[in-house]
RNA sequence: GCGCCUGUAGCUCAGGGGAUAGAGCGUGCGCCUCCGGAGCGCAAGGCCGUAGGUUCGAUUCCUACCAGGCGCACCA
C-alpha cells in the first residue's frame, strides 16, 4: 500500500497541525473552488477553534509557518480560516514520476484494511437468457469486483444459480408445453426464448418434465455464461443451488438455527424469528408440507460463503429485493454471524428507451430486450460506461438512440478520445520519453492534469470503500476533460527538448491513469478509434 | 399503512460538512497554416422538493411533510 501524492502533501501539514496540538486531526487537503486560493487547502484550524480555545485564523496561522516541506511552496491562511496550500513544481515532477514508475498498478492497493471480499452478482434462475435491466447488475457488480481487487482485497466473484424450486419447475414445464405445441401453463414462462430453447435442446416432447428441467436449465447456465463473458463480466465460481440441499448444507443450517433458538412451529411449519432479529416479519423456514423454503436455501448459502473463511459477502440485489437486507442480516444473526459481515447493495431499476419510448418488460410475458440484443445495438463499452457512470440507488435511463450513436454525443467516446489522442501523440514521439525533465515547471493546464493523477489513488481508495464504482467513472471523465484542455493549449512534439519530454512523460502518464481507470469499469481503452 | 431508494440547470445526472454548487447533452456565438475537431473557448440557464433542527459553517448530517420509483408470500 502506498500513500497518494496528495497524501505526501498532507503529511507535512498534519505534522504542523499536531506541533500546534490538534494531534491525530486529518488535513484533509481539498481543491479549494477558486484555483487563485491555491492549490489545496485545509479547513483543519476551524475544526480546531473550540477544542483549542483560540481563533481559527490565529491557529491558521500557527500551522501555516510551521509547515515544512519540499513539495509546499506557500502556505497563507485565508477566509475564517482556511490554509491555503501552493505545491512547488518538485511536487508535480515527483507524482508524473510516481506514475510513471508505478505503471499499472499506480492508483491499486489502496484499500485502508484488505480484506478477503466474496462477491456474488447478477445471479437468478435459468430460466432465460440475461435481460438488458440484469445488466446494471452485471456492469455494477463485476466494476465492484474489479475495484476491490484493484484496492488490494482478495476477492472471489460468484454466480448463485437459483436451479431449484417451483420457477424452475415452470420453466421446465412451458418447454415441454411447447414443444408438445400446447400453451404454457398458468404463471408459466411465455418469452419467443423458449420456443428456440425448446426445439435447440432436440428432446423428444414426450419426455419426462423433470429432464426437460434438468436440460432446459443446463442450456440456460450455458447461455447466461456466454453472454456474461460477452459483456467482460467474470467470475470465478458458478454455484448452484441445488446442490446445497444435495449435500445437506440446507439441513445442516436449518438444525443451526434451531439450536440458537431463533425458531418456533406454527401451524405445522417451522419459522425463523427474524422480527427480532431486524426483519419486518417472522419467515417460513421449513413449510407444513416439509419441503424447506428458499429461505433455507439463503441460510444454507450464508453458511457456506462464510465459512469459506470470507471476512464479508457482498450481495448485488436488485431495488425489487430491497427486502433481502433484513432477512439476510436476521438469517446471518440466527446462524450465530456478525450480520456485518453480510454487505447487501441494492441498485436501482434500469429504464430502457428508444426515442423517449420504453422498451423493457417482464421476462415472462416477453417482449424483453436481451442483454445480447444490447449489446448488439449500443456495444459493449458504451454499455459498460453507461450502466456504472451513475449511482447504484439512482434509478436511470438509458437512451438506445444515445449510446448507439457513433459520435460525440455519446458520452463513452469522451474518455476513450483521449486515450487514443494520448497513443497518437506517444505514436508520433521520435524518442521515448524518461520522465518529466529535472527543472520542469508545469503551466496551469498541466498543473490541472496533473492534480487529477494525483488525487488517483484517494478516488480508488473511496469508490471502493463506498462501493461505488461510478466515481471511478466522473473520475475518469474529468481527468479526459482535463487532458483535452492541455491538449488545446500545450503542445507537445516539437517543443524544447526539456518541455517535450515533460509533456510525454505526462501523456504516457495520463494515458496509463485512464486506461487503468476505464479498465476498473470494464471500458476498453483504444490506441485508435 | 409499513419499509428501502430518489427529488440539484431545459434533459440525463455528479457532488459522503467547507470559500462564488458542477459535468455531459441541448441552446447561442466563436476556434482547424501546427501532435487526431469524437476536441477546445465564451454565454445563457439554479429559492440544491418544502419546513424545521444540529454546526463556526449544511446541497451534504437529523426530523417532519410533499412528490416519484420499488417492495411488503408456507413464489424465488
Amino acid at each position: 500500500m502506498s500513500r497518494s501524492a496528495v497524501q505526501e502533501l498532507a503529511g507535512p501539514v498534519e505534522a504542523a497541525i499536531a506541533e500546534v496540538g490538534g494531534d491525530g486531526v486529518q488535513a484533509r487537503l481539498e481543491r479549494p473552488a477558486d484555483p487563485a486560493h491555491g492549490d489545496y487547502a485545509t479547513a483543519a484550524a476551524l475544526q480546531l477553534a473550540k477544542p483549542l480555545r483560540a481563533a481559527p485564523r490565529q491557529i491558521a496561522e500557527w500551522i501555516a509557518e510551521r509547515i515544512d516541506s519540499p513539495f509546499i511552496a506557500s502556505a497563507q491562511v485565508a477566509g475564517p480560516g482556511f490554509v491555503n496550500l501552493r505545491a512547488t513544481p518538485a511536487w508535480y515532477r515527483h507524482v508524473i514520476g510516481r506514475v510513471l514508475a508505478e505503471d499499472r498498478r499506480y492508483g491499486g492497493g489502496a484499500a485502508a484494511r484488505p480484506q478477503k471480499i466474496q462477491i456474488e452478482y447478477v445471479s437468478g434462475n435459468p430460466t432465460g437468457p440475461v435481460t438488458a435491466s440484469t445488466a446494471r447488475n452485471a456492469a455494477y457488480g463485476d466494476s465492484l469486483a474489479r475495484l476491490f481487487e484493484f484496492a488490494g482485497h482478495d476477492v472471489q466473484r460468484e454466480y448463485y444459480f437459483n436451479d431449484a424450486g417451483r420457477q424452475m419447475d415452470l420453466f421446465g414445464a412451458s418447454l415441454r408445453a411447447r414443444a408438445r405445441g400446447e400453451d404454457v401453463p398458468e404463471d408459466g414462462y411465455r418469452g419467443a426464448y423458449i420456443e428456440d430453447v425448446a426445439r435447440g435442446l432436440g428432446l423428444d416432447p414426450d419426455a419426462p418434465a423433470d429432464e426437460w428441467r434438468a436440460r432446459g436449465a443446463a442450456a440456460m447456465v450455458e447461455d447466461i455464461k456466454r453472454t456474461l463473458t460477452r459483456f467482460r463480466a467474470g467470475f470465478d465460481r458458478w454455484f448452484l443451488e441445488r446442490s446445497l440441499y444435495e449435500d445437506g448444507s440446507v439441513a445442516g443450517a436449518i438444525e443451526t438455527v434451531r439450536g440458537t433458538g431463533h425458531t418456533y412451529e406454527k401451524d405445522g411449519a417451522l419459522w425463523l424469528r427474524s422480527s427480532e432479529l431486524g426483519d419486518d416479519k417472522d419467515r417460513v423456514l421449513v413449510r407444513s408440507d416439509g419441503t424447506p423454503t428458499y429461505i433455507a436455501g439463503d441460510l444454507a448459502y450464508i453458511v457456506s460463503k462464510l465459512e469459506r473463511g470470507f471476512d464479508v459477502a457482498v450481495y448485488v440485489l436488485g431495488s425489487d429485493h430491497h427486502g433481502y437486507i433484513g432477512r439476510l442480516k436476521a438469517g446471518a444473526i440466527a446462524l450465530g454471524y456478525d450480520p456485518d459481515r453480510v454487505d447487501i447493495q441494492i441498485y436501482q431499476f434500469v429504464k430502457i428507451v428508444e426515442g423517449g419510448k420504453a422498451v423493457s418488460a417482464s421476462k415472462r410475458r416477453g417482449a424483453v430486450l436481451m442483454l445480447d440484443e444490447l449489446l448488439d445495438v449500443i456495444g459493449i463499452d458504451a454499455a459498460r460506461y453507461a450502466l456504472v457512470q451513475r449511482s447504484h440507488d439512482q434509478v436511470i435511463e438509458l437512451d438506445l438512440e444515445l449510446w448507439a450513436a457513433q459520435n460525440a454525443e455519446n458520452p463513452v467516446y469522451y474518455c476513450q478520445y483521449a486515450h487514443a489522442r494520448i497513443a497518437a501523440i506517444l505514436r508520433n514521439a521520435e524518442r521515448a520519453e524518461d520522465g518529466p525533465a529535472p527543472g520542469w515547471t508545469p503551466e496551469p493546464a498541466e498543473v490541472e492534469l496533473v492534480k487529477h493523477l494525483a488525487e488517483f489513488p484517494e478516488v480508488v481508495a473511496e469508490a471502493a470503500e463506498w462501493r461505488g464504482p461510478h466515481r471511478i467513472v466522473a473520475y475518469a471523465q474529468d481527468t479526459a476533460k482535463s487532458f483535452h484542455q492541455f491538449y488545446k493549449q500545450c503542445r507537445v512534439l516539437g517543443e524544447a527538448p526539456d518541455v517535450e519530454r515533460s509533456r510525454l512523460a505526462l501523456c504516457r502518464a495520463t494515458g496509463l491513469v485512464m486506461a487503468t481507470a476505464l479498465g476498473l469499469v470494464g471500458v476498453e481503452a483504444p490506441d485508435r478509434m
